[in-house]
DNA sequence: ATTAAATGTCGTAAGTTTGCGACATAGATA
DNA sequence: TATCTATGTCGCAAACTTACGACATTTAAT
């Protein structure tokens, strides 16, 4: 039942929430730098990276992959992890997007009551 | 113990999951989309511009509080709810960041394999 | 003081996520 | 061929999320 109205909400919505879903836990935010700052795809142990076990970072890999914003390539007897960067630049624009309609209002201060 | 192994990554990443989580449900992006589109804080029935009862609605606005993306003054017997620009311009430069990061190796085209 | 309207609180059912250990599979190498 | 190493698959327990109805609270009007 948990997702029963998503269809009701636009497929910019969906899509916006799809990608922050993915992003919306600190192992997979970490993968994904992590993958960055090796300039190149990864063979193995990026469980090693991480304080967690091996087959939930596997867990958290195949997430990232359902959203396609990492690419999983077998290579004999390793795998070859590759973060997807089109998918990546079309999603930050997406969130850019979102984060300018969001902010051109400008309505209420941090700190002011609203003046409703 | 859902979360039990969030402490274990940087305040950087937590921040970014934190707020991605926040933005991980459709809903919760278009009750943002629709503060952003009526220039001005709300007083009352963002319900009845959703396809979801009242309580949830109530519930993703809470959510959203809880990590400051909107604020929520009692004004008589409505209450008003405000984007927090500020906040939003801070998270929007924190995922561009990391976008940035991300794209900036450029590794794997989108449809070529990886050449491990 | 009653009552109507607008919100907030609680409880609950169903489904999802996180984290992990035990087991399965597939190349590589002696 | 046995076996080591690197991954993938399953299943489980605990916690979290989503969605909603029933009830409580609060303010404004009559």
């Amino acid at each position: 039942m948990t997702y029963a109205k998503t269809a009701a909400f636009t497929q910019e919505q969906q899509q916006l929430a799809r990608v922050a879903k993915a992003l919306a836990h600190p192992a997979r935010v970490a993968i994904i730098q992590f993958l960055a700052s090796k300039q190149t795809c990864i063979s193995g142990d990026i469980a090693a990276e991480l304080p967690l076990a091996r087959t939930t970072v596997f867990q958290h890999l195949q997430e990232l992959k359902a959203v396609d914003l990492i690419r999983g390539e077998i290579d004999g007897l390793t795998v070859c992890y590759c973060l997807n960067t089109e998918l990546l630049q079309q999603v930050h624009q997406q969130f850019t997007g979102f984060f300018l309609e969001a902010t051109a209002g400008a309505v209420c201060g941090p700190e002011d009551a609203c003046s409703c």
